[in-house]
DNA sequence: TTCATTCTTCGTATTTTACGAAGAATTGAT
DNA sequence: ATCAATTCTTCGTAAAATACGAAGAATGAA
């Protein structure tokens, strides 16, 4: 059997008349008689299965179980007022609200060049960013929830949610490591990449078969000692000193400047790809739109 | 013009529309008719004077403002299922629960120590702790969300609120201080106190008053270099070594063992008096009841 | 365009909520 | 112990809300 679903009137009922101690002074300062009151917290105590109120003395204190049902209903209340709030301050439609999803695979630092030029838009925008995994995120955007996810594969094309993929060019992929590292293995590259440590993003991630391609096409068998969903865990690891890591050619100067690393190789011909999905085949929002036609700054192929 | 109450109802069915993308899937899945759902959501459309939901295509989306109050009506479903599900598993008439609260004036190894009692009790019990100030606590006790507040001073008997303090005993003050300042301060203690830097309680504590009273009348002026509500906050200060600070003398070797802190000096004749305030003049909680009555396992004067 | 689908509006049925009246249970005072 | 006062319940009915059938309007897809 099913139970019926929380009737928030008579939580609220009840959550008054455990403030007050008493359904006659909850009846005054709700302004309604003590036989509503009375009823409907009966019933709610039915559809719970719980009693939560017990006299004592002269007063109705919460039980044991009302208690716990308090501390959810202090929540809830709370955030009916502030719902009410929020959205009585918000002058929702003058400000632009931009809500990006970012994938665990996409580095940070690439995230952020692709964001930068909603900031310098005419018009002010409030940026929202979420981080999560791919078909969280997809789930979102569905919903319209997020008005665009940016990651590094497209969307399936023949899956149920009906999104585009908007690709946002090619980028050229690295290999970094910590200094001592990177001096190590930049002699000889990529000659000598056999048996040495390295963090790969995970399979399923689209620039990992691209990687084993390359590696198995130069004859380098290399030691993977790290799998990794999130490519800030990956380059976290990496700093440590933990094995060479892939990132886009372009973050060459941030990656030395944020994580103390050093690149090592170029892996020619290894490109990864990253995308912009949206709801609508053309783009609406101007901000997304300026993601998508935004000249990045680095160098770039035009796909 | 104050507007009215949010209306639950209405947010859940703009809630699942959301969901749904739209009002004819949301009145399958909800099993009413469309219409119902369709006037309910103008309504709260109106109550909240925004438009929550715009047609896209064939689908309905989330506006800005709707964006906004999903955000909050996730939570609040969220919670009442979290709720229901709390209420129907937790056996709750089997463990006992016991709310304290502890007030920020109370040494935390004090609190510990009165608490103790309650995990030897024979049946379970579940410690559900709040820290807060003592006004705080004392409405939360009023209001039946607390079985009891330990704190340093009893109610005031002629409050608004029908509380009873029952005390636990007198404990014996000692200065300590970081090593090098003790040192220092214990030679010809306590004559040579003048200008020494000290850390003490804020004005209102108990025990404030005691300290300045026995500094007078040992004829001495140190340098009051830090003032506070907060007993943890005091000995995370002291321990740095800016200064002596008071504590029950019983928790010596605590203090030299977590903070590093060396005794000073007993301040003869200061005595800080714990309560436990409950909110009946005779305790029926049995967690109460026995840290009411704890032999406490320290030296302590029966008051 | 036409057709199909979806959302609205209107008037009425149903359910829920609210209240007056009366009864039961408890407390506090006499 | 008894009485008066207060509080919470239980009835039956009134008011309000929610729900639905029918019909109309708007929109997207063929």
């Amino acid at each position: 059997m099913k139970s019926a679903a929380l009737n928030y009137h008579h939580l609220r009922y009840f959550w008054v008349v455990a403030q007050e101690g008493s359904v006659t002074r909850a009846a005054k300062r709700l302004g309604v008689a003590v036989q509503t009151i009375s009823v409907q917290i009966a019933q709610l105590e039915q559809s719970l299965g719980k009693a939560l109120l017990a006299p004592q003395g002269r007063r109705l204190v919460p039980t044991e179980a009302g208690r716990l049902a308090l501390t959810y209903a202090d929540q809830i209340f709370q955030l009916g007022e502030h719902m009410g709030a929020a959205l009585r301050e918000t002058d929702s439609d003058r400000t632009l609200r931009l809500a990006v999803g970012i994938s665990d695979a996409l580095p940070k630092l690439i995230a952020f060049r692709l964001m930068e030029v909603v900031f310098h838009l005419p018009q002010q925008v409030r940026l929202v960013c979420r981080e999560g995994e791919f078909d969280t995120l997809l789930a979102e955007l569905a919903l319209h929830r997020l008005d665009v996810v940016l990651t590094d594969r497209a969307a399936q094309p023949g899956g149920n949610l009906r999104v585009f993929s908007h690709p946002l060019g090619e980028f050229e992929i690295t290999l970094f490591a910590a200094p001592a590292l990177a001096r190590r293995y930049r002699r000889d590259f990529p000659g000598n990449l056999s048996g040495a440590p390295m963090l790969l993003p995970t399979r399923g991630n689209a620039l990992r078969g691209q990687i084993e391609r390359w590696l198995e096409s130069h004859g380098v068998a290399p030691l993977i000692v790290g799998e990794f969903e999130d490519s800030a865990l990956l380059t976290t690891f990496g700093r440590a000193g933990l094995g060479l890591f892939p990132a886009p050619s372009v973050l060459s100067e941030d990656i030395a400047a944020q994580l103390g690393a050093e690149p090592v190789g170029v892996l020619a011909d290894v490109r990864e790809q990253y995308y912009a999905i949206s709801n609508e085949r053309r783009i609406r929002h101007p901000a997304v739109e300026a993601i998508r036609n935004a000249p990045v700054s680095w160098s770039r192929t035009e796909g």
